[in-house]
RNA sequence: GCUCCCGUAGUCUAGUCCGGUCAAGGAUACGGGGCCUUCGACCCUGCGACCCGGGUUCAAAUCCCGGCGGGAGCACCA
């Protein structure tokens, strides 16, 4: 293998562990080694809740801890976060199914898959063991007058309950003798701690909302620290990836281990992404794709990996982009054209051109040679191996309108064609086709716009990141093209077709990937 | 307000733990030139950074202190 073969292939798996030029940006991600790793002994999980399509947002997530299964050939479990939530954050059961679909597509194999909502009855007997230690008490302050003590400081008086009332609170949780919100099961941390985000947190809460999964069967729900710390160490995570934004679970995960006395596996933390022209408002898109708004889950505006992907943006392109961040606590914000550079450079090379006329007018070429009514065109300027495809031509064409207006009056090329001169703006000219000339057909340095021969031209809409759709004229080929193909329409950009015709249209509806 | 984290060019990142090899590397963006019949690619070239102020040291992006700026957490959400 070459050096630089060498060097790539490296990276894909992390970097060597030694040294190597490590470099972000789009250069090759050398992630710092996990602590106490060893080879074919690492457990990692994704945590995902199901309340969306995983979007760039979760991209950190998804490839920072395949990256590491990879290169300690590890395990990864899908652990779906689905405990009750609340009224705001509502589990979607059509969320599963929409999750594993996205894993598969950005190529990010599980080794197993569980469910919270399965796993309820694992968490009592901890709980037990928790009021046991004394390390807990039933709380029945509303919620409101808990969190002001908190911020005071100020413990309530239930904090000196005995070990035995606490287990006697719980059991009545248990069997049902408090209504949703009535007690808690709270942790005895120190009311004085200085983060009063860490005052006595609560472990337990009773919800009577309907599960999709288990429905009514439980009242008594986990809070997600709590369900960590038993699941870290009863699936046997080695290492706990996770954004910075759930420092404090860390701290209490380790509280409630150092109270049972076990060890339970270090933290690793990643600062928040953002890519600046995707505003993730996680709630939002769930409502625009619920209400129709939105064009399902690969709607581009929710930037969900299925959007990327129907854009045509390669998954791998997005995995390169995001490990090229690293494990770096601070924050990002990347354009995105960041991600489509290093997009366009997997693709440009093997992605056929084809010419497509946004805003079109018609033009008619007087003096257009008949030998040229049909031409042959390479499918890609520098790749003869990609083939070639024959397009009809005129006298008839579509230009870009604009294009054709600032150019009145002079002379242009049409792109791999002829030469011709465009008649002077006139706004009284009479409806109907505007008449240029033919002047000539050698290669000279004029101002070249792609154009579409009227004859065989096929309508196409092009669906933009911002959800506008953009019409114009492409040429033949375009229409016989199988879903899934990538383009790139020649001075507009690449795109990908869709995979349903609009309907009631004979257009080709593709989508906006980048220029 | 309180707690924690972060602060290298327009943007992102390497280096910071173990001070000198860093007059700071890479990517992307941008400028100039070239080339291919694209506003795309490629080639050449250029621009551009250690948040500020003190201290320690022969030597500080790297260690210490103090500011300032940004982020996250402070839910009976995840």
């Amino acid at each position: 293998m070459p050096p630089t073969e060498q060097e790539t292939e490296l990276s894909r798996l992390g970097g060597p562990e030694e040294e190597g030029r490590p470099s972000g940006g789009g250069g090759m991600p050398v992630l710092p080694p996990l602590p106490g790793a060893v080879d074919g002994a690492v457990t990692l999980r994704l945590a995902p809740f199901p309340s969306g399509a995983l979007h760039v947002g979760n991209a950190r997530m998804l490839f920072l801890n395949d990256a590491y299964r990879q290169r300690y050939h590890g395990r990864l479990l899908l652990v779906f976060d689905d405990t009750i939530g609340s009224a705001e954050k509502r589990v979607d059961p059509e969320l599963f199914d929409v999750i594993r679909g996205d894993l598969e597509l950005a190529g990010v194999p599980v080794d197993g898959v569980f469910y919270k909502s399965d796993r309820i009855p694992q968490f009592y007997p901890w709980a037990r063991r928790v009021i046991d230690r004394g390390g807990a008490y039933v709380c029945t302050c509303a919620a409101d007058r808990l969190r002001e003590n908190r911020k005071a400081g100020r413990p309530c008086p239930e904090r000196l309950q005995s070990v035995e009332a606490t287990r006697t609170g719980w059991e009545a949780m248990l069997g049902g003798r408090f209504a949703e919100g009535e007690a808690v099961l709270r942790l005895r941390t120190d009311m004085a701690d200085p983060d009063p985000a860490f005052r006595d947190r609560v472990l337990f809460r009773i919800s009577d909302l309907d599960h999709p999964r288990v429905g009514r069967k439980y009242r008594v729900w986990p809070l997600l620290e709590f369900s960590w710390a038993v699941d870290d160490v009863e699936l046997g995570i080695t290492h706990v990836l996770r954004g910075k934004d759930l420092v404090m679970e860390d701290r209490m995960e380790e509280f409630l281990w150092g109270l049972l006395g076990i060890t339970g596996p270090p933290f690793l933390h990643w600062g928040m992404l953002r890519v600046r022209e995707a505003k993730l408002s996680k709630s939002k898109s769930y409502q625009e794709v619920k209400s129709g708004v939105y064009d399902g889950w690969a709607d581009p505006r929710t930037w969900s990996l299925r959007s990327l992907d129907r854009r045509g943006i390669r998954l791998e392109a997005l995995r390169q982009f995001t490990l090229s961040f690293g494990l770096s606590l601070a924050d990002v914000e990347v354009p995105a054209e960041t991600l489509y550079a290093e997009n366009r450079q997997r693709i440009d090379g093997s992605t056929p051109r084809r010419a497509f006329v946004p805003d079109p007018v018609a033009v008619r070429v007087d003096g257009f040679p008949e030998e040229l009514r049909e031409v042959v065109l390479p499918n890609h300027p520098e790749r003869a191996e990609m083939g070639e495809r024959r397009v009809r031509t005129g006298p008839d064409f579509w230009l870009p309108g604009p294009e054709v207006l600032r150019h009145a009056g002079t002379e242009i090329r049409l792109k791999d064609l002829v030469n011709i001169l465009l008649p002077p703006a006139d706004p009284a000219a009479p409806p109907g086709p505007i008449a240029a000339r033919f002047t000539s057909r050698e290669n000279r340095k004029l101002p070249r716009i792609q154009w579409v021969g009227t004859e065989g031209a096929v309508a196409v809409e092009i669906l933009e990141v911002d959800g506008t759709l953009r019409t114009g004229r492409g040429e033949a080929a375009i229409a016989t093209a199988a879903p899934g193909t990538v383009f790139q329409f020649e001075r507009v950009g690449f795109v990908r077709v869709d995979p349903a015709r609009p309907p009631g249209t004979a257009a080709v509806r593709v989508c906006f990937g980048h220029s």
